[in-house]
DNA sequence: GGCTTATTTTACCAAATAGCCAAATAAGCT
DNA sequence: AGCTTATTTGGCTATTTGGTAAAATAAGCC
């Protein structure tokens, strides 16, 4: 028994984990982040650039902002988004290497096959 | 249109991206990670310390291992999974900081409620 | 106040995900 | 081959997520 169902003592813990990494899980709010690394942007400006509808890109830029990783500063009838966590974009390196790794494999299967 | 809709060139990246984190983004396969940072592991393992289903944990290590975070090796009736690319533990002090800014300002919110 | 524009929220539908059980597969043992 | 154990796969349902359109808010301008 000592070592069973380990997982429910630190589940919640693991849950706020988690919540951060689902909030990165989306395609369009990636783009979204290294968007922002570059510079704040509006939401209309996002719109423009990820080409869906407004309230959408409201929506991604929401769980964001919940999950803590940008934050808005409104001014006038403009929302503007930026980057809170920087230390994010350093482990898409280490999300580029797992690509990369699973190309070779890849590779070596054709090589393997032909 | 120069930079309008500038995600439509840039999809197929960020999809591949988002395949990993979606990986990532569950507490269960967050603790299976850990775990497996720690030692390779069989899956009748796992299926005691996460304490769910047996085929529940094999579909998330199945997940992990199509993202090419984890692999396997089998050897008699069991098959022992273990942790591909190390990188990613790096990634959760990234991520600990996060939960730890979002808790300071829901404190310093309470606060000024205060 | 009324008009316009930017953004958010709500309501609703479609698609994806997570979980469990049961059946299928795989590997060892007698 | 028959029995046992470990794991995977398929089928099913419940829940969550993603998207759009329409309504609601918010801020500026006349």
């Amino acid at each position: 028994m000592s070592k069973q169902r380990k997982f429910e003592k630190v589940r919640v813990f693991y849950e706020k984990r988690a919540t951060i990494l689902k909030a990165l899980a989306h395609p369009v709010r990636l783009f979204i982040i290294d968007e922002l690394a570059k510079k704040e942007k509006c939401v209309c400006e996002l719109r423009d650039l990820v080409g869906s509808d407004i309230s959408t890109v409201s929506k991604h830029l929401l769980l964001l902002k919940n999950a803590g990783l940008v934050k808005d500063r409104k001014q006038g009838l403009q929302v503007f988004y930026s980057l809170q966590v920087s230390c994010v974009l350093k482990f898409f390196d280490c999300v580029e290497a797992v690509i990369g790794a699973e190309q070779q494999r890849y590779q070596a299967t054709r090589r393997k096959a032909a």
